[in-house]
DNA sequence: CGTTGTGAAATGATTCACAGCT
DNA sequence: AGCTGTGAATCATTTCACAACG
């Protein structure tokens, strides 16, 4: 369909982001809203916004803006957040909890339909309103579930290891929260969030006042599909 | 010191991944690591790790590469991750809990040293070690224990007049995990960490195969100092 | 030799500025 | 007037390629 010549990745970052900023004003009495407005509520210019978005078409309406109900469903198509994706936990620590009760996930379309994870007191556990399994169920629920996003919360030297796992099971993304870099091969996506990665930047920035600062969302890896 | 010149804003988002990187091989028997190395281990280029590193000076050894320990000092050094900072956790749910549990903060130099929540319920509790606190006690326990960080784990809605307490306290920093962008001077530092935003991405990839991926660490705003 | 440091070239991303639509 | 879409210009970042060093 549309001309997708080349996507700036910059650009898929902050994709989700008018997409949050849109749903935020969805019971709002404006039904438009234009690229300086949008720009403005996330720090960007309204060129940048405009640019973003003309890479998957043409959705604004000159002299008006864009339909906020128009381009809010726009983006979930782009973003395939107009589906359902089923999850998996692996590791049941604080981390992984807290994920587990994290209400915005089933909003945005992300089930966690299985929970994992090596201690024995842990495993039959119902956390959350998930019951927590062992790692020898993996493969089968992974398929019979049809999972395809990991979330892997479990120690830094786990990290691979589980990671391996979760590919041979054919999950084909995982949102790694432990400190390491998976290797892993060119079919599957990774993206890391490290806090401390995290706070030893805003640490640098505080320290140093560098002023303009960082932008993009999270660590990424090799990518494929 | 050294010619600051301009440092290219990705180089601070590996800079911290450097690091963990050297610190995770402390304990190796190899004294030295060529960019080369260092670079494989983190999905970068050869050229990419000199570059990065030679904006804070020479410190590597033609022929033979850069030490372990001095490269992990100089490091330390520039990202400030030599010295203690003390840091707030601002609502006490279950991100919040999470992390004041999260080992890693106090080994990296991060202290959690007041927790606050409005729940009358929860404030008094002692939670991994930390007393929680009311909102009210925030300006004098901010200014009396010298906390330049503060940890953000409050609804979206509650976010931004968090963010003003905190910043009216004394903070330069903010790590934020509520799913809003925050408005802040220019003297402070905000790094948000947006799990369903990491998420959706991470999807959108899978999805789309976007082949060599994204980049970089959790998204900031303004910065300052 | 292998490896650093670094200008120069290439690539990538943002901003400008304006034609054209409502 | 207000706004989008977009080529061209600017700015930023990465990669190349090689001299100098151990």
């Amino acid at each position: 369909m549309s001309s997708r010549s080349k996507i700036p990745r910059p650009t898929v970052k902050r994709l989700s982001l008018y997409l949050r900023e849109l749903e935020s004003r969805a019971d709002l009495e404006k039904t438009t809203i234009s690229s300086k407005q949008l720009g403005s509520a996330l720090g960007l210019t309204d060129a940048q916004v405009r640019k973003d978005l003309t890479y998957f078409g043409q959705f604004g309406h000159p002299g008006i803006g864009y339909e906020v109900t128009e381009l809010t469903n726009r983006l979930r198509q782009i973003l395939r957040a107009d589906r359902k994706w089923n999850t998996a936990v692996v590791g049941a620590g604080k981390i992984g909890r807290a994920l587990m009760a994290y209400q915005r996930f089933p909003r945005k379309g992300f089930e966690i339909v299985a929970v994992f994870d090596t201690a024995p007191d842990v495993i039959g556990q119902v956390i959350a309103g998930h019951r927590v399994r062992p790692m020898e169920d993996l493969p089968t629920l992974v398929a019979q579930r049809d999972i395809k996003i990991g979330i892997l919360t479990v120690p830094h030297d786990a990290a691979q290891k589980v990671a391996d796992s979760l590919i041979d099971a054919g999950v084909l993304g995982i949102l790694n929260f432990a400190p390491v870099r998976l290797e892993v091969g060119d079919a599957v996506s990774v993206t890391s969030v490290d806090f401390s990665v995290s706070l030893e930047q805003l640490a640098f920035q505080v320290s140093l006042g560098l002023t303009g600062s960082l932008d993009e969302h999270e660590c990424d890896q090799e990518g494929g599909g």
